[in-house]
DNA sequence: CAAAAACTACCAACTAGTAGGTAAGGAACC
DNA sequence: GGTTCCTTACCTACTAGTTGGTAGTTTTTG
């Protein structure tokens, strides 16, 4: 019976929006408080401390994410159509700026800074989002359905960080269309002729 | 006649490597003191508030990009050779741990906590460097020296986000081969046959 | 000498984190 | 049913240390 609007999960909603917008050193437990409407020490009650929080933050993006690329692999089975659907999702939270930046593509940017148990969490959404686009690739060029020109892993790497510096430009411009600018292109030298 | 070692230099150097390894909120004045070696309140004669350095450091940071492309652009005239030497000049930063990641990369992920007038410097610089990058392609696809897909501008946005994501994913797994295994598909994919 | 550049000595505000207390809600026991 | 006990979740009040920034003074230097 999880309650929808408990503290613990008001925390880290909180936490994230003030980490997408300045990052691990860009929040306190005062901002938190504040929006979250209890005192500062009740935060430490939840997470004893902000690496703490930070770690449980990553962790549960981390892991919404594993269920939601699977979410994805269910509902379509053409790998392209995969792959238009994650850069769409990235699209749509940065067009109606309801999440205009990826926890992870911006703690990855600090991260020599980072507790390390932190740092841990965001190179393994990393390398589950780079394998996770690997499987796809790869079945993709096996049935035909993707022309690839290098290995897929490569591939897959590639367009990984295609998606994430398209994240940073569109942020550095101020224009979320430059995100999709960026990722046509890309999405189309995969599709077959 | 400019000193080699004057302490406004000494600041700016010691403040990008911090900012370079932490962001905008991951130094301070006392960091700097410690690593040049004077007083905190000596900083604040060279810079009188924490946005008028930061916004130094990015204008000068700017200008290095704008002299060293323009050099880069005197020494080869083959745009695709033009491409490999920015890429490699990254490579080469991140390989030997030298400067292992852009200053206005990283602030552009947390611009909207930034002041606006370091905000202004980071804008200008993605501006700058897809300004060059656009014209370098444009002029490739004219003499046929490289094959484009897509519109110049188009394609060279999509280049300097890779440039930026294959950073980002080299500091995420903490190897930085990965930065010239991401960068290799794309220049290939513009050398003509 | 005068300007530049450093210094000492502050400050108020904020940082994460701690100590100790209170109120409410169950469960266990008789 | 009432009492005891533990737990959860919050609170007030505090700490030690850090933050960016200021005022005024001394040293260095062209």
């Amino acid at each position: 019976m999880s309650n929808l609007s408990n503290t613990y999960d008001e925390i880290l909603n909180s936490a994230e929006k003030l980490i997408v917008s300045g990052g691990y050193n860009g929040f306190s437990y005062a901002d938190i408080a504040a929006v979250v409407g209890i005192r500062k020490a009740s935060i430490h009650h939840h997470f004893p401390s902000k690496a703490d929080l930070a770690r449980a933050l990553v962790a549960r993006y981390r892991a919404n994410a594993v269920t939601g690329l699977a979410e994805v692999e269910s509902k379509f089975s053409d790998p392209l159509e995969l792959l238009k659907t994650y850069a769409g999702f990235w699209a749509q939270c940065i067009g109606d700026a309801s999440r205009p930046f990826c926890v992870c593509a911006l703690l990855a940017s600090e991260l020599p800074a980072l507790p390390p148990e932190v740092a841990v969490e965001v190179r393994a959404y990393f390398q589950h989002l780079s394998g996770w686009l690997t499987s796809v690739i790869e079945r993709g060029d096996q049935q035909g359905a993707l022309v690839i020109s290098c290995p897929a892993r490569v591939e897959a790497e590639a367009f990984m960080a295609t998606v994430h510096g398209a994240m940073l430009s569109a942020r550095a411009y101020g224009t979320p269309a430059v995100f999709e600018l960026i990722l046509e292109p890309s999405l189309q030298r995969l599709r077959p002729r």
